[in-house]
DNA sequence: ATATGTATCTCGCTC
DNA sequence: GAGCGAGGTACATAT
């Protein structure tokens, strides 16, 4: 057989591939790259693009049939039709190394934090961090006097969306006021804000 | 040189990468795989995940300097500190086929469109698929007797966002009454409908 | 080019 | 396991 039961394994090859799960999708002749990982997750990559064509999570098991690759994985199911192998090996030692990142939302959050006066212009007895409601966390909630100042950072530009979920959080209290806090933020989202009366923080790294 | 200019590829390697741009990252050292594709995108794999560890868009530039693969897009540089090849080949033939894709929400939206009284119990003069507002396009909008009638459309399971997602367009009209369709719903999400007088509609394939 | 919304989102975290 | 939010989201589409 073409292939044997160790993996992690990389197969470059002429195939079909058919899903069927959550939804349904056909991907038609070609040679694509097929990657099986440590952690059994699948992945079929095609010629261009980041992201696959077609992917299973991991724990999914993989078996062999005649010409046919079979992954299943829950209720999703992946048949690839191999026609031709043009490239097959294992991909011994493949590291699971992480990225680490930098310029995070925390950071964002962090800084306004540490400078609370300088960004939202009023001075607060308490201000807290992931700050728990009905509609979960708020990232920074200060009080003052009784009223709650609730802010939501995002590390990109900020977008309508943002701004109703902002609104979502401010549905929790009484005596508010809302900010969205970020480093630039659209038109709309900005329009939004003036009419629930909330404001936009700038920040940045 | 271990690598000629050549493209599409595959780099099967000990290696360290750094990233700067929209925000930083550093992978420590370990056997990765790179690959560059036909529209110049870059994605260099890790061992688990479907997720690349890291990438870069398509028509990023690609240059080898001594031991190192440096690609920039933009104002994104992604370093590549090369120290022993493992495989590399050229991926000749490599399709951009894309898949083509069944049970998506458009087709959930002409299923409610097209059995419009079953879905929603009231009979609408006139309704209208992806009708713009002033918080952009809802998925449905039936009128009766200048009643209006705004359904959000999911393919999934409904949750909380999708509720306050469907607030953000009932905020356009005046006479109106909300609904989230889909094959399921969250409890919370369910719990913000009620509260705001909203309904859900079961809608499967 | 910018803006907006979807995704078999994926992934991590919390309950 | 379900639910919720972040993401350098990526990607397609409309403007």
């Amino acid at each position: 057989m073409w292939i044997n039961n160790k993996f992690p394994f990389l197969l470059y090859c002429n195939c079909e591939v058919e899903y069927s799960g959550r939804a349904c999708s056909i991907l038609e002749n070609g040679n694509y790259l097929i990657l099986y990982k440590n952690d059994k997750s699948l992945v079929i990559h095609g010629g261009d693009k980041i992201t696959p064509r077609n992917y299973q999570g991991k724990n999914s098991n993989l078996l062999v049939e005649g010409d046919y690759l079979i992954s299943t994985n829950k209720s999703e199911t992946i048949k690839i039709k191999v026609i031709h192998v043009l490239n097959y090996f294992r991909l011994a030692n493949w590291s699971n190394n992480d990225t680490i990142m930098t310029k995070t939302e925390k950071e964002l959050v962090n800084k306004i934090y540490e400078n609370w006066y300088c960004y939202v212009g009023v001075k607060c007895e308490e201000v807290y961090k992931e700050y728990m409601t009905e509609h979960g966390p708020v990232d920074l909630l200060g009080i003052n006097n009784n009223k709650y100042h609730i802010i939501e950072v995002k590390r990109r530009k900020c977008n309508l969306k943002d701004a109703t979920q902002l609104r979502k959080y401010l549905e929790c209290f009484e005596n508010k006021l809302g900010y969205l806090a970020g480093p630039d933020i659209s038109e709309k989202a900005l329009k939004y804000l003036d009419k629930h009366g909330c404001k936009f923080i700038s920040v940045d790294f």
